[in-house]
DNA sequence: AACTTGATTGGAAACGTTTGCGGAATCCTT
DNA sequence: AAGGATTCCGCAAACGTTTCCAATCAAGTT
């Protein structure tokens, strides 16, 4: 049999609401009694029986993370920076993967529901309508915002238009442009940034279109940047940029000599590659953390809605260099 | 205010233990009330409160899950699988990351152990003795044996045996093996099959020692390989041997005309490597799967410990030839 | 017709906490 | 020394389910 509060108050000679006092530190208790009671406590090895905790007090202290990949290693690092947040806070996450799926998101959205006390949601691709419908429970959202709602973002805009200064300064007047899926929040931003960045800049731009986020997507970027006559290539992200290298290195252009390519997100991928990747540093880590410290907020009802938007930054490395003179 | 099994109860003209009883199924009643009654819970909206059930029954419909780092890809894959069939089981996950620290993994098992039903623990390192001594729960570890416990693990003897008949086969008769973590049990089992295989195959191994599972890792063990007559490198796994295929590649040793190379784990990072990196599958989004099928015999009080042991199989791509002749 | 059986249902006791309320003891003030 | 304020603690009522037990009723049996 587990160890209750009633076994702690009889040994300590004391009631069980004395017990929850002392333990859970609110109430009023002597000092002399509360030193019985939790030394009484932890001799016994008790502990708080969760689920009576939370249907009386309706806390659960569990906050639920949704997520469209895990096995992104993007989002990977967002639960890193929430794990240890919330390992702070004490309070534990109930994770989901909805699989690519918006339909598997909305019902993760349902079933976290009654379980935790707030939500964590990385949702880039569930439409605005479809989201704030299912916003019951206090929610942070990740990387996407919407009107009236807590959430923590980067600054992808500033980080394309430093990409886009830099590839300037490097003397590259014609970039190709691949971007992501087109419903993505992020990759809209970007797509925002690019235009209102390039006239000042006097860049030609060729867009090529939404490719698919994967190693494949980053193949037909490749052959697609090669039909024009642009020097540089910028990725929607680091696997796109990667698979764009890989195809290049098979067509004998070599990077940065021959084309130079910019990647995002600055993922550990960035460095697997050879040359190592030129990249948009984005904060995933400390975007898990900030959402954790924003939804904890939230849930003490302080005033809101909070936006915060983290820094992004150019990562230089060895994939850009000036363009070839012809 | 949320409704209760009382409003429910109310507004179809019975009791709440009838109530209970139409919606979890077990009890009886007849058919008429019942419809009567899941019409009512669905108009209102009605879903049972998860902590007054679970204070009642003692099981929560959750299972813990703990894993070294959630953002080694390894791992990524087997949350995943965890994940779509705890989804099929109607149960969700809590997830712990243990930062690499063994010492967080002993912390996360002691904060579960009250909020769920039984443990997923792929634990690679914690010493067996403080593994069983933590194992107040029903669990199944993952890639991981302990006498008595449930497991679900991979063959990676074999893996190993298959890598070494190929290399034999392709006329390779002296190789190098980078070995990982030395408190790592599937570590452990990679070197056991070499050990057992070399002799009657005539192959002539040298260890490198164990080198850290990272990029860095891998540029040591290129350089320790090169200093080494061996014609192959096995890595302990893909990233060490993409960390190799690099230093490789700057010293000018081109893969695999002259060295070959193989990795461990076929993560989506031996597709990234040019050329595709020669590698061992190991099943993880199975192994996550199984894990919770497990799990769930074991909660069911089935016979056991039942040792699942997934099969491994060698994914041959572009790093392995036959050697140079010389 | 009385008795047994089986199927449905409701009443009520749990499960283990937290917390409002009131009582008792102690302290300070005049 | 008496009154009020303050501190500390116990009683008991919640929280929303599940499930044991008994009650009711219809149907079948002798």
């Amino acid at each position: 049999m587990t160890t209750t509060s009633r076994d702690v108050a009889r040994a300590a000679g004391v009631s069980i609401a004395t017990v929850s006092r002392a333990l859970s530190d609110n109430g009023a208790v002597s000092e002399a009694t509360k030193r019985r009671v939790l030394a009484e406590a932890a001799r016994l090895g008790y502990s708080p029986n969760p689920a009576a905790r939370r249907l009386i007090t309706g806390r659960s202290g569990t906050i639920g993370l949704i997520v469209p990949d895990l096995a992104n290693p993007f989002f990977a690092d967002i639960i890193k920076g929430v794990q240890r947040r919330a390992r702070e806070y004490r309070q534990t996450i109930l994770v989901a993967d909805a699989d690519e799926q918006p339909r598997l998101e909305l019902d993760a959205v349902r079933n976290l529901t009654r379980q935790v006390d707030g939500i964590i949601w990385a949702s880039p691709r569930v439409d605005d309508a479809e989201l704030s419908a299912h916003l019951n429970l206090p929610t942070v959202l990740l990387h996407r915002e919407l009107p009236g709602q807590w959430s923590v973002t980067a600054d992808f805009g500033e980080g394309v238009r430093q990409v886009l200064v830099n590839l300037h300064a490097l003397g590259h007047r014609t970039i190709a442009y691949a971007g992501g899926p087109g419903q993505s929040w992020s990759g809209r931003k970007r797509q925002e940034s690019l235009h209102s960045n390039v006239p000042a800049l006097g860049l030609e731009v060729f867009e090529l279109g939404s490719v698919p986020p994967t190693i494949d997507g980053g193949l037909m970027a490749a052959d697609l940047t090669l039909a024009t006559p642009a020097t540089a290539l910028v990725a929607y992200n680091d696997v796109v940029a990667l698979g764009a290298m890989r195809r290049l290195a098979d067509r004998g252009v070599s990077v940065p000599q021959d084309l130079s390519v910019v990647g995002c997100d600055n993922t550990m991928l960035s460095l697997l590659a050879t040359p190592a990747l030129t990249t948009i540093g984005v904060p995933r880590f400390e975007a898990g953390e900030a959402a954790v410290t924003l939804l904890d907020q939230c849930l003490s009802e302080q005033p809101g809605p909070v936006c915060q938007v983290l820094r992004t930054s150019l990562v230089i490395r060895g994939t850009t260099a000036p363009p070839k003179e012809s």
